[in-house]
DNA sequence: TCGTTTTTTTGACTTGGGTCACTAATCCTC
DNA sequence: GAGGATTAGTGACCCAAGTCAAAAAAACGA
């Protein structure tokens, strides 16, 4: 292949970690121009991947981690009972896969929820950059942290909060990380199902649907199918159960 | 100090990595004697914490991660409106505070259930170390994603099981936890009240109570104050809704 | 050792949210 | 763009587990 064709098609897929706008998103890492390439070198851009695709089936060997560029994906295991659990949805910039590194493979599946692309990034190849690049390491280690942490929230909303508590709580934590990546935060899609919030949250679907209509009645949102927009965001906070501001009820009671 | 003096003082509180019959479930990773050593140095060995004490607080900065050596914590967190939510129990051998990893600061509280010791391992000369050595680095990574895989089975636990299930379940992990360090799966104390089993596993304290007698008079378990020895594992795995061997009910249903 | 506090157990009652049944609205696919 | 298939929304009913209350047991401190 002569070298005008090489840039031509370099041209063509021209996504580079140093010039995608989702770099302090998905790997939040300060690495100078040299470090950059290198670990761009490593990341493989793959073509769109659509709706009800796998990214990787659990209990497959675990190889990758991946970063969503567009597009979202829902993880989810199924027990051994055969009960499906969704674990998390995932939005541009985000990694998806950090659970594989304990057992050497996937505890569970991701499937996309609408058409997709991501970055591939070999784990064995970063794993090796990351022994030269300290801050690299530090960027995956803090990726991880912050996963446990979410799953920590999560496990408190799953197990204290109340049906509308949890809804309100998800449409919320939805609007900050559109917002995060610059999109509206008062207004947009649910790229998942009613079906799928519902058993995200441990609610049933027609819970979920109720809440919605509920919400809606109140004036907190509006809903069109799965269009979003969030009306009064204060309002939403407080069903949340999150107590920002004064006169906000109940005086918090330490341990 | 003379050189006998060291001898002594080093005998008397000798405990290293490399003799430590917890090292392969602490950081179980197979280093070279050389290696073992600079991990062995970096390490802290603290005297023993009594109950009630704090290995760390919610908010403080992150420093150290810590390693069980004997006893027991709890580590929970204080949501907004001044809930605790219990996020896990840690016995010997545990790797406590990944989380902090995150955001520079502990996401949680850490606090002893009993009188417990703990090996600190400060978190940036442990950084520096895994930059060295490969090996050392997987097992953090291992440990971080175990950490995850077992929040998300936690959060299926959470919402989509039972009370009975739940508390089925928790009495089986404890056993496996107690097991994998060489003690007894089937007789133990359990360190944590009735109050923090409910906390932890969604659940009010009564219903915690009521299932234990419950258990109890199917002789699935013999309860004694703290004291539990499970009299049928077999079972007690068919009412945590575990599916193992034949004629064990539903299909399959698979998503 | 005794009295106080905390933890555990048990009973009676209530309720949030699940289940079931059905209709309405979307979404595909040909 | 017609028809079959998912997905969403509502109402009626019910039950698992929460709440309240109160007694019994265990743990603690002086």
């Amino acid at each position: 292949m002569s070298d005008t064709q090489k840039l031509k098609i370099a041209n063509i897929n021209e996504v580079h970690c140093n010039t995608c706008s989702l770099s302090s998103l998905c790997l939040p890492v300060s690495l100078n121009n040299d470090d950059m390439v290198k670990l761009d070198d490593i990341v493989d851009k793959s073509k769109p991947l659509h709706k009800g695709d796998f990214l990787f089936r659990q209990g497959e060997n675990f190889g990758s981690l991946y970063a969503i560029r567009a597009g979202s994906i829902k993880t989810y295991s199924v027990s051994p009972d055969g009960e499906e659990q969704i674990n998390g949805f995932y939005f541009p910039g985000e990694l998806v896969g950090l659970a594989g590194l304990d057992s050497g493979e996937y505890p569970m599946s991701a499937k996309m929820l609408e058409t997709t692309t991501v970055c591939e990034i070999p784990f064995e190849r970063l794993d090796d950059l990351s022994g030269q690049m300290p801050e690299l390491r530090r960027s995956i280690m803090r990726s991880l942290g912050r996963e446990i942490s979410e799953d920590q929230q999560m496990m408190m909303l799953l197990s204290k909060k109340t049906a509308e508590q949890r809804i309100a709580t998800f449409m919320l934590k939805i609007a900050d990380r559109f917002a995060a990546r610059g999109y509206s935060s008062t207004s947009f899609r649910l790229s998942m199902s009613r079906n799928e919030i519902g058993n995200y949250l441990g609610l049933a679907v027609e819970t979920v649907s109720r809440i919605f209509t509920r919400f809606s009645s109140q004036n907190l949102i509006r809903v069109e199918g799965k269009e979003l927009e969030i009306l009064d965001t204060q309002a939403l906070m407080e069903a949340a159960g999150e107590c920002h501001g004064p006169g906000c009820g109940s005086q918090a009671k330490l341990g």
